[in-house]
DNA sequence: TAGGCTAGCGCAATCGTTTGTTCATCGGCA
DNA sequence: TGCCGATGAACAAACGATTGCGCTAGCCTA
C-alpha cells in the first residue's frame, strides 16, 4: 500500500496523505478531508515504506552493534543494553559478530556503511585499528564500548581497566599471595593492556616483584584460559593465585585446574573480570570485578542517539569504576556480598 | 559519493557508472571508458547507497531475528547460527528481544515490516499467535524456529519435542524413579505443550500414573525454575526427580534445591532440555536433551534465504531428533559421554 | 554514395516519500 | 462589481540507484 494508491482512493494528492499521516504542523486542511484520510489510514493500516522514507530523510533509524561473539554472555548483556535504550526511541539494531577477526570486522563495517546505518557501536576494537580509523574518517556517529583505540579521541563507554586490574591484584596480594599469575588479554587490545598494567602496578605498590614468567598472554575465550593455565601449572614454581583478564578466561582456567586436582581457592585463588551472570553461578563462585555491562550498552546507545538527534559529534568518554566482588574462588566460604551500589561514574 | 558525482567526474552518464559497477552482463563498452570508470571506482572507494538500491530493487538484504532474550544462551547460539549462514550471502541481521511479551513482539514485527526486511525468523511464537497470523497474511517470507504455531502450516525448524519429553522422562523412569515432577513450560507455547505431553506419554508407556500435583507450569527463565521447585519441594510427598522444560529452568531449580540441602542426583535427579553450553559446566553437570542449537539458526536462515532468492514460499518443516546426554545430575559419576553424532533429521 | 548494421552511450522512467511552492477557489470588503 | 487575502489542496522536485530503450556515430556493403 503506497501513498499513491491511498491518494487515488481518497481523491487527493499523495502529498496530502503524507501530511496527514505525519501530522504535519501548520497544515491547513478541511476537517472533512482530514477525517476521510484518517479513516482510510486506519482501515488500510498504512505503514509508510521505511526505505523510501530513509532515502528521502537520510535517516534509517537503524543502529549497529559490532562485537566479537554474542555467545559470550558479556556481549549478549551489552547488546541488551543497547536495544533496551534504542527500541523506545524507534531504532532497530543490527548485530554483527566478528569472532575477533579484523577482516570480518572490516567487512561488516563496510556493509554497514553501505546500508547507511545511523550509528555504530563497536566493542571489538583494537588499540591500533584500521576499522576505527575508517569510522573516524567517515562522518557517521559511532561509540566505542569496553575497548578503546588509542590513535584518537573517540566517544567511549567502558570501565577503568587500569584501576580494575590493580584492585583485583591487590585483593590477591592482600590475601597473602606472592606468586600471582596473570592470564592476560592481548596487548593489542585496550582491556588487555590496561588490566595487565594494573596487575603490574599493584605489584609495585606492594613492593612485590612481578615474575614475567607468570604472565601468559591468553586471549578472551574459555579455551584460551584453559590452555593458559596449563602452561602456568606446569611451571617449576607454579603460582598460588591467578588474575584472569575476563570471567570467561577465569572459568576456562578453573575447569582445567580442578581437573588437575587443584582445589580453589586453597591451592589456587582465582579472580576474573566483568562479573558476568555466570560468575556467580559457577562452583566455586568467581571473585571478579563488577562492571555494569547492561549500562555499557544503554549508555553507549544514548551517546549515539544523542549524536544522531543533535546532528553533532561528541567526544564524551564515560568510564565506570569497577567494583571488587569477593566470592569463593578467592576466599573460602565468602559471604555472597552484595556490592556497594554507588554510582561511581567518571565522565569527561 | 553518488553515481551522479562520479558521472560528472568521468564525463559519462550515471547509468554507465552503474552498469560498470554492477558488472552488467551484456554491457558493450569501450575498453578505455571502462578502465577510466573502474579506476574512478577504486580511487573513490564508491559504495552504492543501499537505501536507494533497496528502494529500486525492492530488496534490503536484511533479515530479522525475533527472540525472547539474547541473554539466554540458547537464543544467543541460535542467533549465531543465523548470522553465520546469512553473512556469507550478503545479509545483515537485525535482532529483536521480546522478553516473551506479545505486545513487544507485535510492535517489533510492525517495525520490521515498515523497514521492509527481506525475511523474519521468529523464535518467540505462541501456539495461538496474532503476530504469526499477521506474518502469514503478509507476503514476506518467514520461518518459525524452536516454537511453532498450530493455527497454520508454517515453515519451521526445531526439535521433536514430544519425543524429547518422552526420552527425558523415560530416562528418569529407567533409573527407578516413580515420583517424577515436571517443571513445565507454558501450555500456550508449543515446546511447553509438547514436552509435557511427552512427559505424560512416558508415564503411560511405563504403566505409571502421573501425579497432577507434580506438574507445575513455570515458564522459561531461571527464576521460574527456582520458584517452581520451591513449590515442589514443599509438597507433603515431594518428587525424587524432575524433568525441566529447559536447561535454564533446570539450573534455576538446581540452585534452590542445593540451597535447601538436597543432593543432586542422590536426593533429586534433574533433567533439562536443549544442552546449552552452560549445561555441561554447572556442577553437577546437567543431564539434558541435546538439540543442535546453532543449526536451528543456520537451517532457518537457509530456508529463509532460499525463499527470498527463489521468490516462492516454502512449507518445509525441519525437525531434529533430540539426543539424551547423561551427566551427573541424574547419574552420579556419569561418564561425560559424547553424544552420538548421528544426523537424525526429519524434514517434510 | 546511400542505406543499414552495430558498438557505445545517453535518456528518462521508476521505486515511495517528503516538502517548498504554486494554484484555484471563495468570502469579504470597498 | 472588482480586488485581495485566506484557505485548501495540487504540483513537482528532490533522495540515489537500476534498466529498457533510443540515439548517434562509424563502418561495411551494395
Amino acid at each position: 500500500m503506497t501513498l499513491k494508491e491511498l491518494a487515488a482512493r481518497a481523491n487527493v494528492h499523495p502529498s496530502t496523505i503524507s501530511r496527514v499521516a505525519n501530522n504535519d504542523p501548520g497544515l491547513r486542511i478541511a476537517t472533512a478531508t482530514r477525517s476521510r484520510i484518517e479513516a482510510l489510514l486506519r482501515d488500510t493500516g498504512y505503514q509508510p515504506n521505511g526505505i523510501a522514507r530513509g532515502l528521502k530523510m537520510r535517516q534509517t533509524n537503524v543502529l549497529a552493534v559490532v562485537i566479537p561473539d554474542v555467545t559470550n554472555p558479556f556481549f549478549a548483556a551489552l547488546f541488551r543494553g543497547v536495544e533496551d535504550a534504542a527500541a523506545p526511541r524507534g531504532f532497530n539494531v543490527l548485530l554483527c559478530n566478528t569472532d575477533g577477526l579484523p577482516e570480518r570486522q572490516r567487512s561488516h563495517l563496510q556493509s554497514l556503511q553501505a546500508r547507511r546505518v545511523d550509528g555504530v557501536i563497536i566493542a571489538s576494537s583494537f588499540l591500533k585499528d584500521p576499522s576505527v580509523r575508517e569510522l573516524r574518517r567517515q562522518k557517521g556517529p559511532y561509540v566505542l564500548v569496553n575497548r578503546f583505540s588509542d590513535e584518537g579521541e573517540d566517544p567511549f563507554v567502558g570501565s577503568d581497566d587500569l584501576l580494575g586490574g590493580q584492585l583485583a591484584t591487590a585483593h590477591l596480594i592482600g590475601l597473602g599471595h606472592t606468586r600471582i599469575a596473570h592470564l592476560a588479554g592481548k596487548s593489542t587490545v585496550s582491556t588487555g593492556m590496561l588490566r595487565r598494567r594494573g596487575y603490574l602496578a599493584a605489584h609495585s605498590a606492594a613492593g612485590l616483584a612481578a615474575d614475567p614468567d607468570l604472565i601468559v598472554e591468553a586471549g578472551y575465550t574459555e579455551e584460551s584460559g584453559a590452555s593458559g593455565i596449563r602452561r602456568l601449572l606446569s611451571l617449576a614454581d607454579p603460582p598460588t593465585a591467578v588474575f584472569a583478564v575476563t570471567d570467561m578466561v577465569a572459568i576456562g582456567a578453573a575447569e582445567v585446574a580442578r581437573q588437575r586436582g587443584f582445589r580453589i581457592p586453597e591451592d589456587l585463588a582465582l579472580v576474573g573480570y566483568n562479573d558476568i551472570p555466570l560468575a556467580s553461578r559457577v562452583n566455586p563462585g568467581l571473585t571478579t570485578m563488577h562492571v555494569p555491562i547492561h549500562e555499557f550498552g544503554s549508555v553507549a546507545a544514548r551517546l549515539l542517539l544523542d549524536q544522531i538527534e543533535s546532528d553533532e559529534p561528541t567526544r564524551r568518554r564515560v568510564r565506570f569504576t569497577p567494583d571488587l566482588i569477593v566470592r569463593e574462588s578467592t576466599v573460602a566460604g565468602a559471604t555472597r556480598t552484595q556490592r556497594s551500589a554507588r554510582p561511581s561514574v567518571s565522565a569527561e
